[in-house]
DNA sequence: GTTGCTGCAAATCCTTTGCAAGGTT
DNA sequence: AACCTTGCAAAGGATTTGCAGCAAC
């Protein structure tokens, strides 16, 4: 079985952006509250609706630094459509995207830490990083015909 | 050793377009000539300063025509900047890109397929496609210091 | 009191679209 | 002739940025 990270909790946002450092302002404590209730990936703009009070900016602002301080992950859709996931996992990990429903699951799989471990070695050059999401159709949205 | 497709020119964009019972323009031939003489990623930008005899919009349409019919890839670079390329392989492939230089070069490599053979049946869902990409410094880019 | 944060609006980047005119089959 | 394609300019989505005012340290 893939192990498949629980929408658990972690150290919650404001943490993750006093940790870098960060001024602790009202806007950024109601994201950070608000992210942490999200299991589900998101988009900005979903964000910005939810919370009128915040400005857009600030928006975009604090994802950015959430997703350099790695609390948050952005990836696109198979369409191209960003969305940003809570990092559940504490380090390095996959994404399985459901292309019907659109959710996203965190996974982690030994084949594919083999595989990674593999191609450093096989590759001409230095391997810095990847990016691997697998697109699925989920179990919820295979209709039961 | 991984294995990496030359840049070879494979069938000639026009006849990708031609083979979608699409109509030969004058400025299709133009796109597809000057496409075809490219063996790096690029942007759609970067075609649109080129070819300044081609409206930005045709050249748009046109490229996602040819990623339909499968004769480019459209693909992000680490930043998320957008990229295409001709696909040298006729089939399913991945992505080593430089993040140094940005060259974009195709590969397959068994262990990858491996890999993609064992999340088919781990995974909870129909697995209906995947997106891998390896970032590295190449080795033209590591700095013989 | 500094320095950093916010919001607004304007600006940017990448891409799509409406529509009238012209090219292809 | 019928239908597709083009180009332009406007529209659109996602983000960023300039800047003045305000809040945190």
């Amino acid at each position: 079985m893939v192990h498949q990270h629980a929408p658990q909790e972690g150290l919650g946002l404001l943490e993750a952006l006093e940790d870098c450092g960060q001024r602790m302002t009202g806007q950024r404590a109601l994201l950070a509250r608000h992210l942490d209730g999200k299991a589900e990936a998101f988009s900005a703009e979903e964000i910005a609706r939810e919370l009128p009070g915040v400005g857009r900016a600030t928006i975009y602002r604090t994802l950015k630094l959430l997703v350099e301080a790695g609390a948050l992950c952005k990836m696109q859709l198979p369409d191209g459509s960003p969305r940003y996931k809570r990092d559940a996992a504490a380090h390095h990990h996959h994404h399985l995207v459901c292309t019907v429903c659109r959710r996203v699951e965190e996974f982690r799989h030994p084949s594919v830490e083999r595989m990674l471990r593999t191609m450093r070695d096989e590759v001409g050059g230095t391997v810095v990083g990847h990016r691997l999401e697998i697109f699925i159709v989920c179990n919820d949205c295979r209709q039961p015909s």
